[in-house]
DNA sequence: CGTCTTTGACCGGCGC
DNA sequence: GCGCCGGTCAAAGACG
């Protein structure tokens, strides 16, 4: 790895979790030479590096899930997040590239996102084709594929210090695969929101260089509000924007080991009654959390416009700001 | 009984 | 062409 990726430094701000009783950890995560590779990239990247090279622009994540970020497509792939691994190269090139390639081969990830009609004749295909043979119905959808340019998915990534993996997000995901990752000790995790029609999928996995931050990859955006009868959850949840979550507690923290800032965000076991809404939750100890506290004043030099952090927490920011020690 | 997870098999892209 | 690998499918089982 160069140290050219240090230029690409980013943060990540954990949106926001509906855990009950749980304190967890939403990172605002930076990139460095070392730790690298958030990928941006984008379809029509110009105009979207431009967004992201804008230290005053932020996002809320709910925008960003509810899908009103239209021109905003700036994608960042879980699967190389560190520096050693393979595919991290590659993204760091395209990152370079990003606004001159068209076509960009965005790693195997985002061309492999596929539009729903494609997917469903393929499926359709699949199994009949179990002893017709599947020659037809694969070249089918590959010169689909090949004629057509697939859109784009839009895609982000963060990393959230939990030690729970699957972070309840306020929508309902079914999973639907899970797989070794190379190189690391911990499975990635893979899920379909389960509103009809809507398409988004998220990924899960564990960093296998610090297992105590999840990886979570969502791709796409929503096409529905907030599902009303979300399990275990109190229903008509709608996610107002920046007013998402009661919170109860919150402070900024600073992992030196991480080199990034810790939003930990939380709320006490004893002030709530709902339970959480699936088995992956019922661990029976509560995650730990271990942040060092952060003065406002030392985070308001790292971070211009805290305050609208705090009006916004939970949700989702993005910006470029050189992280200074 | 409906929903969700698990898990082995399969597919397609990509590098060699 | 082959093997690796990430992503997906789908049957079976678990669970409430």
């Amino acid at each position: 790895m160069s140290g050219e990726a240090a230029r690409d430094e980013l943060l990540y701000a954990h949106p926001y979790s509906l855990h009950e009783g749980i304190d967890i950890d939403y990172s605002l995560y930076t990139s460095t030479a070392s730790t690298t590779n958030y990928i941006v990239d984008s379809s029509s990247s110009a105009q979207n590096m431009q967004n992201l090279e804008d230290p005053s622009h932020t996002y809320s994540f709910t925008e960003f899930l509810h899908g009103s970020l239209d021109n905003y497509n700036a994608i960042f792939s879980g699967a190389g997040f560190f520096g050693d691994q393979k595919p991290a190269v590659k993204m760091k090139e395209i990152v370079g590239e990003s606004a001159e390639t068209p076509n960009g081969s965005v790693s195997s990830l985002s061309s492999e996102a596929e539009d729903d009609s494609s997917k469903g004749d393929k499926d359709k295909q699949l199994k009949g084709s179990a002893d017709q043979g599947g020659e037809d119905s694969k070249k089918v959808s590959k010169m689909k594929n090949k004629g057509e340019k697939k859109p784009r998915v839009p895609r982000f990534a963060f990393m959230t210090k939990s030690e729970i993996d699957h972070l309840e997000d306020g929508y309902r995901w079914r999973k639907y695969g899970q797989k070794a990752v190379k190189n690391s000790p911990y499975p990635r995790s893979y899920y379909r929101c389960t509103t009809q029609k809507c398409l988004v999928k998220k990924r899960v996995e564990r960093s296998f260089q610090d297992p105590s931050m999840v990886i979570t990859t969502y791709e796409g955006q929503h096409n529905h509000h907030v599902p009303t009868t979300l399990r275990g959850q109190a229903a008509g949840l709608t996610l107002p924007p920046h007013s998402m979550l009661p919170i109860q507690s919150s402070h900024v923290g600073f992992n030196p080991h991480h080199q990034g800032l810790f939003f930990h965000v939380g709320r006490h076991a004893s002030e709530s009654g709902t339970p959480p809404a699936s088995a992956a939750y019922n661990n029976p100890t509560p995650p730990t959390t271990t942040t060092t506290t952060l003065s406002h004043l030392h985070l308001q030099q790292q971070l211009p416009d805290y305050g609208l952090l705090q009006d916004v927490v939970p949700s989702f920011i993005l910006k470029q700001e050189p992280y200074s020690q």
